[in-house]
DNA sequence: CGAATAGTGTCTATGAGACAGTATTGA
DNA sequence: TCAATACTGTCTCATAGACACTATTCG
């Protein structure tokens, strides 16, 4: 009878994390520095990724684990993207890489990492080479998902104006709403906002109403938002 | 300097594929009985899956000699629906389990194996119990998947006739599409099929048309078919 | 010709988008 | 009162769905 030992193969399990947040209206991820006397691509970006630990509950504790103590952020959604698995590893030891999608709001202190405009993702080196694939497939989920669910509440606090969510819709989409009236109509159907009696005033102008948001429930519309 | 030896913590990397199969419009999944003398789980049903090795080239080859290997299956396609992690092996080692959903149409001759009807799966008792949860998974990514694409055409051949598609629609959604004008026009809208000179000739009455799939794309309708 | 299913044409009701209007504020 | 943005009401046009029609085959 074969034996667990001789059986198994051993692998490194990596989570890698692409830690979204708007910044000026800008769209932003996390990256970290790799020190010069870093023994793997030094002086190199990467995702604030880390290795899977046998002590780990589970791959949710773990990215937990991996992000607080990497750059101390604590995230309001995250999902799995997928994994892929081959010798991506310098040293050369088969590796799995378990890719996430997070979304943050900035408000947060962020330590040993920067925020970097993806616009200017040119002036980021990442040692990874894997890396670069991770984000645009965190790119494409995220605007993927923007089309058709209202998942951008999560770069929002709990109080929220429409005026405001639509301007993160058009960032993310990168393209201006044209009609404000059936996004309105569209997002308050939803059943997921609550009007509260608070207005926000911004200017010499009409101040918009504070909707509450009431579950951290997603919704999924039937057909895209543009 | 920190070697890799010293940070590494070993896991165990399992794929386990859920393949899903139309018999007699009847939703299938395959499944593989664990001999009596299995070491682990003996006398009881699981997904067709295995370990990864440190051989494999990356996990797309590592579940196709899997699959190969344990069932003769050949998928045309297949797709990752996600990994959990956790002591879940009953010899209490760490374990990724990276779960994907397959689709066969079941002209293959199958070795090892057996079709299982969905309906009938209480007669069959799975002895890794996330097995249940990964299935659960995989049936609900199809049908959310077949709600808003072309991805039943992967149950068929390349040569079909639209009220065989329909049908197949209808047994993925469990209901009926009341109009077929409004369905037809969706589908051939896609411009995925080319028709042909065939028909198909299967009672007394006016025959199909035969189509062929151009490409295999799968198309994404932007609102949901029903 | 009748039964049965394949495929098409047309009408209608729903709903998204365009557009123009009103509301509310600061200066 | 003006400028600026928030918000609302209405019209139109596209389109999904309902329904009825024609087409083609076998027996």
């Amino acid at each position: 009878m074969k034996t667990l030992e001789k059986q198994v193969d051993k692998m490194v399990v990596s989570i890698d994390p692409v830690v979204f947040s708007l910044i000026n209206d800008k769209l932003h991820i996390l990256l970290v520095y790799r020190d010069k006397n870093d023994e793997v691509h030094p002086d190199t970006w990467t995702l604030p990724g880390g290795v899977v630990k046998v002590d780990d509950q589970s791959l949710e504790s773990a990215i937990e684990r991996v992000l607080e103590t990497k750059t101390g952020v604590k995230v309001n959604y995250s999902e799995q993207l997928g994994s892929t698995g081959g010798a991506i590893d310098p040293r050369s030891v088969w590796t799995i890489s378990i890719s996430y999608m997070a979304l943050v709001d900035p408000q947060q202190t962020i330590k040993n990492a920067k925020w970097v405009d993806l616009d200017l993702m040119n002036d980021y080196y990442l040692g990874f080479k894997h890396h670069y694939d991770i984000i645009e497939k965190a790119k494409d989920r995220l605007t993927n998902k923007v089309n058709y669910s209202t998942l951008p509440i999560h770069f929002l606090g709990e109080k929220l104006t429409l005026p405001k969510l639509q301007k993160v819709y058009e960032v993310l989409l990168g393209e201006k709403i044209k009609d404000k009236s059936t996004f309105r109509e569209k997002m308050l159907k939803t059943g997921l906002f609550i009007q509260t009696d608070d207005k926000l005033h911004e200017g010499a102008h009409r101040p918009s109403w504070i909707y509450k948001v009431e579950k951290q429930d997603i919704h999924h519309f039937s057909k895209n938002i543009i």
